[in-house]
RNA sequence: GCGGGUGUAGCUCAGUUGGUAGAGCGUCAGCUUCCCAAGCUGAAUGUCGGGAGUUCGAGCCUCCUCACCCGCUCCA
């Protein structure tokens, strides 16, 4: 792909730093590992993208696999719940694997997946030799390196294997990772909680701990009754979220790719468990569309369907689990994922009606069926801020060519600023007349009047941020009544009249062409 | 968490053996300018990533630390 490599994300996010669309949270202080903060141009993109969804979405007039249009309505949950939420999720078991580290090695193991084998007979205690639960060739190994230690062939009764979390500490430094020849390479076990983890109310204590949720489907799972009983809706329908979420990764890395604060963008789509395949057919076909009609038209997008071995727990069962996947810079020749249409089977209804203790009382009733389920639930979850990145990195179009030598194809959809309105000089009425059309159309669209410095500066900060047009107001506009409207891919320019520019920019963003 | 690299103005970078922090571009102001970063004049802008140490004196040497990039690892 010629296309991406001569992309560098370096550049990329000097642009994004440069012109505001992004910068590092608290930068003035040296900054903080994995958050970002989004400037003026990075603000407006970024809510562009997420109303687009909404409005698609939640105010959306699609028609589905069954025919019927598609119901679906909102919620605004709150980023602190209840922490048995998380209890039932499967978020605080699955959150906190303690971890060990092989100095030696650069290894890293679950602890809990770690046994160690020693012997029965005290006289011979002092070493332990480490290998992973399951690995047979590992206990041949660590069977073979304990007989050549105690200088003897050892039956299998004389072998006592011994989880490596039970060990004590002393133990542990006297244990032989999996990997290598000598003791003491192993780190104590270190937990790696995801889940950020904070207090409510004035007292810090055990029972009064709490999480910032780790995503936004439990607030939509937690809510469910809720909105059946509230909002007339009927099996099958969705519910839709934007939110933030935090994890407290490992490793964030690659800019706003993965970051430990970070927005949502999820659907939970419930239907009749008779109805999954066809569900999640169309909503991954759906959203695979979609993300191709704000701009990622290219082949930098694919659809990739999971592999069995690679399903989330909640999936093993499903109809299938797909990813939506762009080609950024730094995944190149591979793909990063930017959203995931996932079968999550009735799961998390199950868990909790059964964790809130109300059991099979908490199952759907179905009028038309006359029966009592738990419904599936199709999730199509994507990330905002990755949505943002994947824009920012297809629109970004270096060019000899201009002067700025780059410009920002953005769709006129998600363009931060939609249209510049120029002056040609600042001089015989020209600054007034742009000044009125300015008033006139900046409650409908989002644009700037500049009248400073040289038209071709001004044309160049606009390809810079990805402005689509620049309305320029020249000589004989005060005697013909128009302007030149000039396109940023092609720098091309056309005359409109000024009383239809407005209509011009309406057509534009939000027409079909 | 490990290994490697980087860090001087908004950006790109210079900065001598350790001796008063610079340039270009951009930004801003004024003039000029009738269509693509033009020209002229002027201005603002630095915790030299941060902290400690060595030294009469540190952007430069030493140690610690933070952030970013690359590779591992991780990614329910």
């Amino acid at each position: 792909m010629t296309e991406t490599t001569t992309k560098r994300m370096e550049d990329i996010v000097g642009l994004c730093r440069r012109r505001g669309f992004i910068f590092q949270s608290s930068e003035i202080y040296g900054g903080i590992n994995g958050f970002w903060d989004y400037g003026p141009y990075g603000s407006e993109l970024k809510r562009n993208l997420k109303n687009a969804w909404w409005e698609d979405i939640v105010h959306g007039d699609v028609v589905g696999p069954t025919g019927d249009p598609v119901r679906i309505v909102g919620v605004d949950c709150t980023i602190i719940m209840n922490p048995k939420t998380w209890v039932a999720s499967g978020h605080v078991g699955g959150f906190n694997d303690p971890m060990v580290d092989c100095r030696e090695s650069k290894s890293r193991y679950r602890a809990d997946h770690i046994l160690c084998l020693g012997t029965t007979d005290q006289a011979d205690a002092g070493r332990l030799f480490a290998f992973l639960e399951g690995d047979e060739d590992g206990l041949a190994r660590a069977r073979k390196m304990l007989e050549k230690y105690v200088k003897r062939t050892l039956e299998d009764e004389e072998l006592a294997t011994r989880a490596f979390m039970e060990l004590s500490a002393e133990e542990r430094t006297t244990t032989v990772g999996p990997d290598v020849k000598d003791p003491g390479t192993l780190t104590e076990p270190r937990m790696f909680n995801l889940m950020f983890e904070t207090y409510c109310g004035a007292i810090r204590d055990e029972d009064s701990k709490a999480y910032l949720r780790p995503e936004t489907a439990q607030g939509i799972f937690t809510n469910f009754h809720n909105v059946v009983d509230s909002s007339r809706v009927k099996v099958p329908f969705g519910i839709a979220q934007i939110g933030k979420a935090f994890r407290n990764e490992v490793t964030p890395r690659n800019f706003i790719f993965r970051s430990r604060e970070f927005e949502q963008m999820e659907i939970e789509f419930f239907i009749h468990p008779s109805e999954a395949e066809s569900w999640y057919a169309w909503w991954r076909d759906q959203r695979y569309a979609w993300w191709k009609s704000i701009g990622l038209a290219g082949d930098n997008l694919i659809l990739r369907e999971h592999d069995q071995d690679e399903l989330a727990h909640y999936a093993k069962e499903g109809a299938g689990t797909s990813d939506i996947e762009y080609r950024f810079p730094f995944t190149a020749p591979g793909f990063g994922e930017l959203e995931g249409v996932a079968h999550r089977s009735d799961y998390d209804l199950r868990q909790h009606a059964e964790h809130c203790g109300k059991g099979e009382k908490m199952r759907y009733f179905d009028q038309a069926r006359n029966e009592r389920y738990f419904p599936h639930v199709i999730e199509p979850s994507a990330g905002a801020d990755r949505g943002a990145l994947a824009l920012l990195c297809e629109a970004y179009t270096p060019d000899e060519s201009r002067a700025s030598k780059v410009y920002m194809n953005f769709d006129p959809r998600v363009a931060p600023v939609k249209a510049g309105i120029f002056p040609l000089v600042a001089k015989d009425g020209m600054p007034e007349i742009a000044e009125k059309l300015h008033r006139e159309i900046r409650r409908r669209h989002v644009v700037e009047m500049d009248a400073k410095q040289s038209i071709g500066k001004r044309y160049a900060r606009m390809d810079e941020c990805g402005t689509p047009y620049c309305i320029t107001i020249d000589g004989d506009t005060s005697s013909d009544q128009a302007v030149t409207i000039r396109e940023r891919n092609t720098q091309s320019q056309e005359r409109v009249s000024l009383n239809k520019v407005a209509a011009f920019l309406d057509d534009k963003i939000h027409g079909d062409g």
